[in-house]
DNA sequence: TCTGGGGTCCTAGGACCC
DNA sequence: TCTGGGGTCCTAGGACCC
């Protein structure tokens, strides 16, 4: 059986657990810059939309005593890595599929026995880091999926915890779920679904196979049979990601080359940590700006750059691309949002040597010791010189919280009286 | 003043090979 | 007048997920 946890209000409720007078208030959590609602406890929900946009909700915050946070990754990716390690010791298999959520496997078990399974990882989580999840297990993940949604609605009746064990749940969950909770069916598709009057995920799988494939594709096909409880979407060994990106929105609008030149320098290192993190290599890179997406005229421009051998270099990736940089860049616009994606990603132990013309050896050595110093003495320590030594660039994070669980000097005290 | 960031997979079409 | 068949690799764009 296939099974999936979803930590319920994620990075509101990692907030919280460190935070007990929270519990049962309103919390919402801020993306970047402060910018936008990207996480509301359930209390909040009724008053706080995802996506609103910050400085326009002020009002609403207040009014409804709602505690604000700004994003802390240090803090919610620690306790994500604490609640895969839990999930781990009960499951025969899992592949963590986003920060808070991980699909597992479960190989023969009954459907009361998987339930069992479920509670206990429910349990542990909860007695563990406080935080509260939600189980779906199924013979798929599509179904395990739906499942979860199930608990996700009626959290009280199944305790958290839902199995799709026998043909006639599956048939009763796929007449209950809408088309638009299904997942892999987005905007668009439900769009093009509802046209052909399909409402209910049931609906969908009463279509013939022919029909999905030619209208929605094999992506669409695989879903279909998931739903139908043959499982066919697989189970995802993990792997090295097949693209790194860095990219971020300025605080304010830039227009002057040197300016953005160090900021992208910024972004094509932080690409260039993350690749040799993961013990890769990358040929490619791809770099672009943007204007406000707000704004009156949206431009926004971007190019390719290939570095004719495949490094991890710091100092190439960087060089490469602001030289791509320079050859892109209109004088005259401003600028509110620049990235750098890796590309063309391979192992970096299976290096293919050069003919002609392959990287300096030294870069790998330098590159070696100054992972381990920014390691050891803390990031940004040692930087390449095209980043900005003096002023560090500050995002807007008005209601930061402390990194209760990867540093010292945050480590919350007890006092016992 | 202020509007996030990071991923995956698939398809179509062009350029090229023999 | 007529113009084959079988491939690979790359890129751009679209859809989706969290």
């Amino acid at each position: 059986m296939y099974g999936i946890v979803d930590c319920n209000s994620f990075y509101a409720s990692c907030e919280r657990a460190f935070r007990p007078n929270l519990i049962g208030k309103p919390i919402v959590v801020l993306s970047n810059n402060d910018g936008c609602v990207i996480a509301r406890s359930k209390e909040a929900k009724p008053y706080v939309k995802m996506g609103a946009v910050a400085f326009k909700s002020k009002e609403d915050f207040r009014k409804n005593g709602i505690h604000v946070f700004s994003s802390n990754y240090a803090l919610y990716g620690d306790m994500s890595y604490r609640v895969m390690t839990i999930i781990s010791k009960y499951v025969d298999d899992i592949e963590p599929y986003s920060i808070d959520e991980a699909f597992f496997k479960l190989e023969n078990v009954t459907s009361q026995e998987a339930e069992l399974i479920g509670k206990q990882i429910q349990k542990e989580v909860m007695q563990q880091l406080g935080l509260p999840v939600s189980v779906g297990i199924a013979a798929s993940k599509a179904l395990a999926k739906l499942a979860n949604n199930i608990v996700k609605t009626y959290p009280e009746q199944t305790k958290n915890v839902y199995v799709i064990g026998t043909e006639e749940q599956r048939l009763k969950a796929l007449k209950w779920t809408n088309i638009d909770n299904v997942w892999g069916i987005g905007r668009k598709l439900t769009k093009k679904l509802q046209e052909m009057n399909i409402k209910k995920a049931y609906d969908f799988t009463l279509l013939s196979d022919e029909l999905v494939r030619r209208k929605f594709s094999v992506v669409g096909l695989r879903l279909k049979h998931d739903l139908e409880g043959k499982p066919t979407i697989g189970f995802e060994e993990v792997h090295d990601k097949y693209m790194i990106a860095t990219t971020r929105s300025f605080p304010n609008v830039l227009s002057d080359l040197n300016e953005i030149e160090e900021r992208v320098a910024t972004f094509a290192n932080s690409c260039a940590e993350k690749l040799r993190k993961q013990k890769s290599e990358c040929s490619g890179a791809y770099v672009f700006l943007r204007s406000n997406r707000f704004g009156k005229e949206y431009m926004k421009i971007g190019a390719m750059v290939h570095f004719g051998f495949a490094t991890s270099s710091s100092i190439t990736i960087t060089k490469g691309v602001l030289e791509k940089l320079r050859e892109i860049f209109k004088e005259g616009y401003t600028y509110k949002k620049a990235g750098v994606i890796l590309v063309s990603i391979s192992p970096n132990n299976s290096h293919q040597i050069r003919l002609f013309g392959d990287e300096n050896p030294k870069h790998q050595l330098l590159m070696q010791a100054m992972d381990k110093l920014n390691n050891k003495m803390g990031q940004g320590k040692l930087k390449l010189a095209n980043q900005d030594i003096k002023k560090t660039w500050k995002m807007r994070q008005e209601h930061l919280s402390p990194q209760y669980t990867t540093k010292f000097s945050d480590i919350i005290t007890v006092n016992c009286k």
